[in-house]
RNA sequence: GGCGCGGUAGCCAAGUGGUAAGGCGAGGGUCUGCAAAAUCCUUAUUCAUCGGUUCGAUUCCGAUCCGCGCCUCCA
């Protein structure tokens, strides 16, 4: 399936570093993250290349308000998505280039879209793309071009255009842009939006890719003006598949930064919500269905990621570190059924019905004490397989502080010599450092509450 | 208006031409010094509406209604 035998090449569509990204952002790179491990499951190698833009018109607005150099401003908004993607455990992409470190693989690339005659100069100094050229256009976004002409709004400052569907590949300066300039050929001026993802794309990915990938509202005019510049600068085929990423929703409306009801992941977590829930809600609708985020939805994760931790910390105690034997016949049914439904274009639901399905029967298998050590070991190892694809699976340390654990260790002692009354009294001064103890078979279990 | 996505139990959400996965919630049982947790069982005669094809449709076809997105800021 790709292009080139066992390894696969991926573009994805990264953060305009102007703000935090809000988590329908993030719901868009969790996706992308999914699909990047489960190919890796299946074997390939997979080359991934997210962009970040660190200059168009809000990056520079906003910089000039924040009264700082654009590469300082939009440095920190880099940090922060870092940490914001840490925090989603999403796999490191193998490139993160920055649109202002490439500024000559664009100059590059519309010099050939000039030379070959796609491209001319306005009157300003402003390159644009000639879709009249380009006869293909619209063929992603299904795009009528004869309506697109009629009836669209004209900005004032377009005028300079042959065709209002043209778009810039390189912009003049003006005084908006401050100090933000880069010099070209066709004078001082910065690139237009879209040709970074081309020449980039171009530069670590080669002429020809495998995947291109980003959220539903890229798909016109990004992705489209894209295949554009790309195909007719290098006369081949550009991404031989578009995976598009459906919204996240907030009360059945769209999220974003210009409508002001988006919530950033730092929100999320500062209500006490985990980068592992938030993960999970993220991850468990389908890709290409519209998802509504809600905090009621969050706490449905902690509960349902709750039942995979109690069963795989009984699984740990059953397989006691011994080594894998078979599959037991639940089980296996249970990773072949994920299996199918992962490749069945990354079915999640399905999947996810899989494994919780295995838990069911692997409780019930355990109570009856149906479960060997050496099975227990093997459901083990299915269930790292699982989260080599999920990454939700695995609980993250919680670290217990000294001084909760010192009170713990108090109330054992007390509950060893059955002086309830202590043991209760000791539960409640360890629940106002914020932690829970939970009293199981296996002795107290404290969990940050 | 054009293009696209969706309407399945209280909520979220898979799915198939042959009679509805899974998660949350709820109800019940078990366990338990108490608490909490956990675990097991139960929980849609029905898949927006109306027609059609069929032995049989939630699944195919047609029409209608509703929600959302894109149509040059946007993951």
């Amino acid at each position: 399936m790709p292009l080139e035998a066992g390894h696969a090449r991926m573009y994805t569509c990264g953060p305009t570093v102007y703000n935090v990204a809000h988590i329908g952002n993030f719901r868009a790179y969790v996706f992308e993250d999914l699909l990047r491990r489960w190919l890796t499951c299946k074997g390939l190698r997979v080359t991934q290349v997210m962009n970040l833009t660190d200059v168009d018109d809000k990056t520079i607005r906003d910089s000039q308000a924040a009264g700082k150099p654009l590469a300082d401003f939009t440095a920190q908004y880099k940090r922060a998505f870092f940490e914001d993607i840490r925090a989603l455990n999403i796999e490191p992409a193998e490139h993160y280039p920055a649109a202002t470190d490439h500024i000559p693989e664009m100059i590059e690339l519309i010099r050939t879209l000039e030379d070959k005659g796609y491209a001319y100069r306005a009157g300003d100094g402003s390159v644009y793309f000639s879709i009249a050229k380009w006869p293909s256009y619209g063929k992603l976004a299904h795009l009528d071009r004869e309506g697109m002409r009629s009836g669209v709004r004209v900005a004032a400052d377009e005028y300079e255009k042959e065709n209002v569907a043209d778009f810039a590949l390189w912009k003049a300066w003006d005084e908006k842009d401050g100090d933000v300039a880069w010099e070209s050929p066709w004078g001082r001026g910065r690139p237009g939006w879209h040709i970074e993802c081309s020449a980039m794309s171009m530069k670590y990915l080669g002429p020809s890719f495998d995947i291109h990938t980003g959220g539903v509202d890229n798909i016109f005019p990004h992705h489209e003006d894209e295949i554009a510049q790309s195909e007719a600068a290098n006369g081949k085929p550009f991404a031989a598949y578009w995976l598009h990423c459906a919204h996240l929703m907030v009360d059945g409306q769209k999220m974003s930064k210009s409508r002001g009801n988006f919530h950033t992941l730092r929100d999320v977590l500062a209500r006490g919500h985990t980068g592992r829930e938030v993960r999970f809600e993220l991850l468990a609708t389908h890709y290409r269905a519209p998802l509504n985020f809600t905090f009621a939805s969050l706490e449905a994760a902690r509960t349902a990621l709750r039942r995979v931790d109690e069963f795989t910390a009984r699984l740990d105690g059953a397989a006691g570190g011994t080594a894998a034997g078979d599959l037991p016949g639940w089980a296996r049914a249970a990773a072949e059924r994920f299996e199918a439904a992962m490749d069945e274009d990354l079915n999640i639901s399905a999947a996810l019905a899989a494994l919780f399905d295995a838990i069911r029967e692997g409780n019930a298998a355990l109570d009856a004490g149906a479960l060997d050590p050496a099975g227990a070991a093997a459901v083990q190892a299915l269930f790292r397989r699982w989260d080599a694809a999920l990454g939700v699976l695995e609980r993250p340390a919680e670290a217990v502080p000294a001084g909760v654990q010192a009170l713990l260790d108090k109330r054992q002692a007390a509950r060893a010599a059955k002086d309830w009354a202590q043991s209760d009294a000791l539960r409640d001064e360890i629940a106002v450092l914020g932690w829970a103890v939970k009293d199981t078979p296996k002795g107290q279990v404290a969990t940050k509450a």
